[in-house]
DNA sequence: TCCATTTATTTCGGTATTCTAACCAATTGG
DNA sequence: CCAATTGGTTAGAATACCGAAATAAATGGA
């Protein structure tokens, strides 16, 4: 996604290139927010000692306070042997224990500890936390501007998502 | 990631809470396009049977044809180990070939073959290539209202990013 | 009841990513 | 002319990630 942002080019703009020039903003302005949000995520990484696909699925399994590691490998669309081994380092690093389930004993419940949730609560997440402020100070028309366009662009990628979502799911079958 | 949008709290509506709503309805849609365009990333690696890193230096490569291994370093923020070992991969595919610069004999050009350039051309990012299409087909209005959100939403990030960098270069030192 | 199937997860073997530390070679500035 | 800097690579280790096979529990007929 890190594209090659071409070249605007020089001269009078003409109605043709204008209408190709603004779809080509778009995508460098997107192209630099996912840029600085993939930066954000490694920073975050380092800050906790965790790597990123670590922090994560720690993430995930915080939501509720304990998954399932097929619930993990859906959410984050790794396989399930890829969540087992991501696990195995939060359990040594004590972020995390495994539980059988005793109702069906097949199941497995991840649980994030004490120390999990502190590591968590105490690693903030500075760029959406300034980001929140930042929007908040921001007028409401503006607001609610961005609200309506992020939304309709992740209309947008959505759509084109759903529509590759086939060939994703031949992938999902050969497991 | 994907949770619904919480109930508006009953009774007078209190400015506090819509604000902090609002915002949060932002990070939504943004976490909603990170995902898109990671799920994307992925596919089209796949698809073109290298992995995300090496698509990415291999895209890097082909927007002048030639690049040198610090400036890919620097553009990706991987250590220049991890793109030499990168290029490595892309060398042995015969997508790059490695020149030495004759002026500065430090300094090593890495090329896109003919090979390297086809792969890039023949797999389209299709992703891309619908939303430049959709985005087309909306009102002026609506591409410029776009545009104009997720310019300003990338100002955003690009500033608390650049506030952030102290805590990234004192990482930068250690290497 | 029993067994074939399905479901949930782990184990194993292998390739690729990514880092740090140490290194070599070329350039440059006093 | 040599010490410091610059540009890259090598070596070695921890992880990430996958597919295939293994394990173990639940389930649905015959």
């Amino acid at each position: 996604m890190t594209n090659p942002p071409r070249q605007a080019p020089v001269g009078p703009p003409s109605a043709a290139a204008s209408r190709h020039d603004r779809s080509e903003s778009a995508l460098v302005a997107l192209r630099r927010i996912l840029r600085a949000t993939e930066l954000n995520a490694r920073l975050l990484a380092t800050q906790t000692g965790l790597t990123t696909s670590q922090l994560i699925v720690l993430q995930i399994i915080a939501i509720d306070g304990k998954a399932l590691p097929s619930t993990v490998a859906r959410a984050t669309r790794l396989t399930q042997a890829t969540v087992t081994s991501l696990v195995d380092n939060l359990v040594r690093f004590q972020l995390v224990i495994r539980q059988r389930d005793t109702e069906d004993r097949r199941r497995i419940w991840i649980h994030a500890t004490e120390k999990g949730r502190a590591l968590l609560a105490e690693s903030p997440d500075l760029l959406q936390d300034r980001f929140r402020m930042s929007f908040q100070d921001l007028d409401d028309w503006e607001q609610a501007m961005i609200i309506a366009a992020l939304e309709r662009v992740s209309a947008l990628l959505d759509a084109s998502t759903i529509d590759a979502s086939p060939v994703l799911d031949t992938g999902d079958i050969n497991r």
